[in-house]
DNA sequence: ATAATGTCTTTTATCGTGAAAAAACATTTT
DNA sequence: AAAATGTTTTTTCACGATAAAAGACATTAT
């Protein structure tokens, strides 16, 4: 096996879902500017919709017969990405096997259990380096560096210097800058969902992520726009695994944005530091009352605790 | 071909240099602690000895026989890693020939060009995007960001906020730690340096990464003290382009070096800040001079400028 | 003339393979 | 017994090959 077609299943099914919308469907410049792939990928995804009744394809004409239905899709799991498939496997290990700090990572075993060939591992773990939390032996393995407590402190360290920086350029930014039009979308979005908090809760991380990377981006500066990469696939692991008192944190995360957003459009700085601090200081304990053991423990033992 | 032995190589040219020393050799594990291989590799360091006639070998005893000659050693050459030769190829690409930002980056085409596998090329553009001048688009191609007037400012606006903090902690650090013994050891060198300025300034950039990288450690930060490599790489490509005044530089940054110890030795906060800002101020200069036209332009641009 | 479709070429993503190097195991020497 | 040497196994590194996907070129339709 070379390659998986994941791509092109992917983008069927996104497809299948703009069918609902229309009767006909673009040109295949269109679609695939749309689906974010190539026409060949465009045109395999028309081959099969045709092929399967879901639509008459002739030339420029496409015209929809009939609802996609349940079946028409492909199963989620082979839309993933092999580097998505490598990331949770890898991080699945990382979190629930004894994944002590300065245990040697095998590429070969690795590549083995998730049944995949040792190169794509390789770029994964390369990939996976700059996160702090794996390191190279020169002309050797890998070692876990471990999540640790260390690691949380030094993570939380970079980003409150980052975006204590970057809150303050935000609200330096000019009246006309599209950010502040940003915000208030993103400010009406958080209104929304303390409202409905009770059962919308496990919602905030999509919008927590995207309400900081709107706020790092006003550094204009790669490397602090890149470090939230590190942040988000904390978090991201973080929110998987933490689910004690999650609606009770995540309410409070909102009205601290809120009380963060208003600061940032009254653009005083003072006020801005203050509430970014704020924010970031709760943010950090979340994120320590996990990793709760001094040293070498891991996750999963801070789970047991 | 499927792996060439520059590790051998590499590791038996500096045994050669052992042998200079000493009438006979360590046991095999010592020998491999030392150059940093396997006992693997220093049994085939070991054979190749005995087979050109440099050493007598039987079991524990290892017995020179003569002092190495030029011709014993392999060419330099085959020392370098693979990542070493696609790195210099890479670089020598970036700012020899017309790198304009925004160009696109073809995997294939670097390969066969270096005369190396794409999985290689690959692994090393992976490894390459962590400094900020190369970014992948989903599924396509790399793209060239440029080393452009604004990348120096992103980063050297992170450099001085990582070293100023580093600085502080470095200040701060108790009389007990070995750090200031390194520090007096570092002095001595600059002392001496700046003695015979005048022949050897161009020993200065290791110099320069040396203390740089002992007062990063003392952030005991992983990624601040990661952050220097991506610093370190951009200074050692600017050192061998940026022929200009080298001399006068690095006999301006010596004697900052010089007061910049001082400081960290007064303990004062106050000074080491000062001190700091003002050899970082320097050091972006000297950067900034060599990427004078804003925007697009690149650094064979303006060289020639 | 512009923008679509149809066709062909190139590049990327991934694997299996084999040599280099590391690591593990077994045996001997001090 | 501890530490070395001798031997075998495992892992890493790098390649060529191949299917998926992108991209380029040619042709046709509005």
């Amino acid at each position: 096996m070379s390659k998986s077609n994941n791509v092109y299943k992917d983008a069927y099914n996104r497809c299948l879902r703009l069918l609902d919308e229309t009767k006909s469907l673009p040109s295949e410049p269109e679609l695939g500017t749309l689906l974010g792939v190539s026409r060949t990928t465009v045109r395999s995804i028309l081959a099969r919709m045709e092929e399967t009744g879901l639509i008459a394809w002739n030339k420029r004409s496409k015209t929809v017969l009939r609802a996609p239905r349940p079946d028409d899709f492909f199963p989620e799991e082979e839309t993933d990405t092999l580097a998505e498939i490598i990331e949770r496997s890898f991080m699945r290990r990382l979190l629930a096997g004894g994944a002590e700090a300065g245990m040697q990572i095998n590429e070969l075993e690795l590549a083995r259990e998730i049944g995949v060939g040792t190169t794509s591992v390789r770029e994964f773990l390369i990939r996976f380096s700059r996160f702090g939390l794996i390191e190279k032996r020169r002309n050797s393995h890998w070692v876990l560096k471990g999540f640790t407590r260390a690691f949380a402190l030094e993570l939380t360290e970079i980003r409150e210097m980052f975006e204590l920086r970057s809150a303050a350029a935000f609200a330096a930014l000019p009246e006309e800058s599209p950010v502040w039009a940003d915000l208030d979308r993103l400010e009406d979005e958080h209104r929304l969902l303390a409202r409905e908090i009770a059962s919308r809760f496990n919602e905030f991380s999509e919008l927590d992520e995207r309400f900081h990377r709107l706020i790092h981006r006003a550094s204009h500066n790669r490397f602090i726009v890149d470090f939230y990469d590190v942040i988000a696939m904390i978090f991201h692991y973080h929110y998987q695994w933490n689910k004690a008192q999650e609606r009770e944190r995540n309410e409070v995360a909102v009205a601290e944005h809120l009380v963060y957003i208003a600061a940032l459009k009254s653009r005083d700085l003072g006020k801005v530091d203050a509430a970014c601090r704020k924010h970031l200081k709760s943010a950090r304990n979340t994120l320590l009352t996990s990793i709760p053991e001094a040293g070498s423990r891991n996750v999963l033992d801070a789970r047991r605790a």
